[in-house]
DNA sequence: TTACACTGAACAAACGTTTGCGCTGATGCC
DNA sequence: GGCATCAGCGCAAACGTTTGTTCAGTGTAA
């Protein structure tokens, strides 16, 4: 009872031709007849025939199907990266073959293997937390499988990628809490080994010199995220000798944490900024006052364009690619409205 | 430069034997003597050998992919289904392919096709808000190809789904506003169209029965789940004879909508319940008392096994199957605390 | 007439893997 | 010594499609 799909074989048979003259039929090949194309087209699409694209991935050795890479599907950032990857790859009629890191290097390395079997045109990531060494990165490009990072890029060359500059929207934030009037400002930063980190420190700095203020490096705290580790961060700003009278963080998540912890157990009100990843802070009680927005679907739908763009491009040489995409797209504050 | 993978046959060569011969060492058949086993697999390591799965693919049929098609990826309830069917694919080997349907109709059945033609060995569906007919799903069910939905069934006979059940969280939720003490409970449901509303309805039908009230149907108001479509359904709620001082809500963007509009526009306070979709609600500010669970994780994790459960049955005679999955998932009210 | 060009179609190889079957040589048994 | 058994391996087909090459037939110009 179960339909078995139409085949190009059948088609040859029941119109008495072989399957190469319907193969071509079926693509508008020149070299066939007008009335032997339209005798195909008609009887397959009575068929309801369809091609069978795992012969034709297995046949070309390409499957249109771009991996993508996570740490983790269910946070808003990436849940509207992902969003956007789609549709930007739909539209070019690429499909999505989706998998989370959880921020695990193993799992991480075991996806791109898999990935890799699966034979993937080409991979999207972000990659993990925790993931400190890049060898099966580098493998894909000597199998000439490109790869764009955005948002968590890895500290190695020659790569391409799409990220947010902190920078500017940290200069931003820190220049825009001096306004409000605040001269002790400080910084609960990420783990030292994310780049991200970094680039938070280097506006912090750099905003605060432009101002002609003297940076206090016991004003910066690192914390490793979690709202234990934020509680502690907290808890070392505020009894630095030179008290900060406001604070900018390095997210929402970790921004909740510490003003919520703040209110239980500090009395002075202390204002804070952070970097955008919740949509919904705007329904939120005590949120930061502003937020550096890092724009996750943009990144994420130039990602993609620069990945189709690799794929369709004309055979660029195997190991001879000498320019890499590299696209900064510059964080902004948002003042977060009530 | 660039290293073309290892194949099969390469290995053959080498060691001057068979294709076949390799490709049952690599399998441990039995019918392959150990020393020869042995040999193979050493040369398949040192040269990397991974097997391509395209290939594989194509000669059995099967790619051991399940196509997943959502409506909305970047909404919370439906990023979390599908972190949790990611997860519960990846243990079993198996890998998704994603889509999203932005609840339009037209799109569903194009992402159908596509998924049918990438050959998935079966489909997870939550059905676009538009869906009406239901060809595409029928003709899946033709080729033999399993559906599993989850969340958002079809009203058709003979699917395989997971649902929560609404109405025993429903009726919860009615009863927790009752021993509050309200006595005009208002609901705003969503579309007639959609089951969900229906067994939101029954529940606050029958706990209003059980407790000995009347049921009045002004006080259910209808609304299409847009803010301007959520201000109409408040307004005229409140401007009914038998004015509400309680309202149950369609989910919590509603109630988010509604508490809004009715902070600003009416000076009673009403106390409102939900149906949870947003996990950060805690943090907010004028949010529903409680909101009535529907697990999306549990019940997509559910909904993968059963597809999963399905594609490895002992081959399932086409179409004999008797049985179909029904899993139905008790709903639950949980107060927000703050 | 021959030579040639062109049209329209068939042939066959190739992609990498799995698997039913057949073959060979060795061993065991009576 | 004859025969069955069996371990161990090779052969070849099959999956559906694309595509380079070949081939037959027709038309045309010299």
């Amino acid at each position: 009872m179960s339909e078995k799909p139409t085949t190009i074989k059948e088609i040859a048979q029941l119109l008495n031709i072989s399957v190469s003259t319907v193969s071509r039929a079926l693509h508008n090949h020149p070299s066939i007849g007008s009335g032997t194309i339209s005798k195909v087209q008609k009887l397959a699409s009575e068929l309801k025939y369809e091609p069978n694209q795992t012969a034709i991935f297995f046949q070309k050795g390409k499957t249109y199907t771009i991996g993508v890479i996570l740490p983790e599907l269910s946070e808003a950032f990436f849940s509207s990266a992902i969003s956007a990857i789609e549709d930007t790859a739909y539209k070019k009629n690429y499909t999505v073959l989706l998998a989370q890191s959880h921020d695990s290097e193993q799992k991480e390395k075991q996806l791109v293997e898999k990935m890799k079997n699966h034979r993937v045109d080409g991979l999207l990531v972000s990659i993990a937390k925790s993931t400190s060494s890049f060898e099966h990165f580098e493998m894909l490009k000597r199998l000439n499988i490109p790869v764009v990072f955005f948002d968590r890029i890895p500290p190695i060359p020659n790569i391409h990628y799409v990220a947010c500059n902190m920078e500017t929207g940290t200069i931003e934030a820190v220049t825009y809490l001096l306004k409000k009037g605040h001269r002790v400002i400080g910084l609960i930063n990420g783990p030292k080994t994310l780049f991200a980190s970094g680039e938070r420190q280097e506006g912090y700095i750099k905003a605060l010199v432009k101002n002609r203020l003297k940076y206090d490096p016991s004003l910066i705290a690192n914390c490793d995220l979690t709202e234990e580790g934020t509680v502690a961060a907290v808890n070392k700003l505020l009894s630095n000798k030179r008290k900060p009278t406001a604070i900018v963080s390095f997210n929402d998540y970790v921004s909740l944490f510490a003003i919520r912890h703040c209110m239980r157990n500090h009395p002075d009100k202390i204002d804070f900024v952070s970097y955008a990843n919740l949509p919904l802070i705007n329904y939120m009680d005590n949120i930061p006052l502003a937020s550096v927005e890092q724009f996750p679907a943009l990144q994420a739908q130039k990602a993609t364009d620069i990945l189709l763009d690799l794929l369709n491009s004309p055979k660029s040489s195997p190991q001879e690619v000498q320019a890499y995409y590299k696209i900064i797209i510059e964080s902004q504050l948002v003042e977060n409205t009530h």
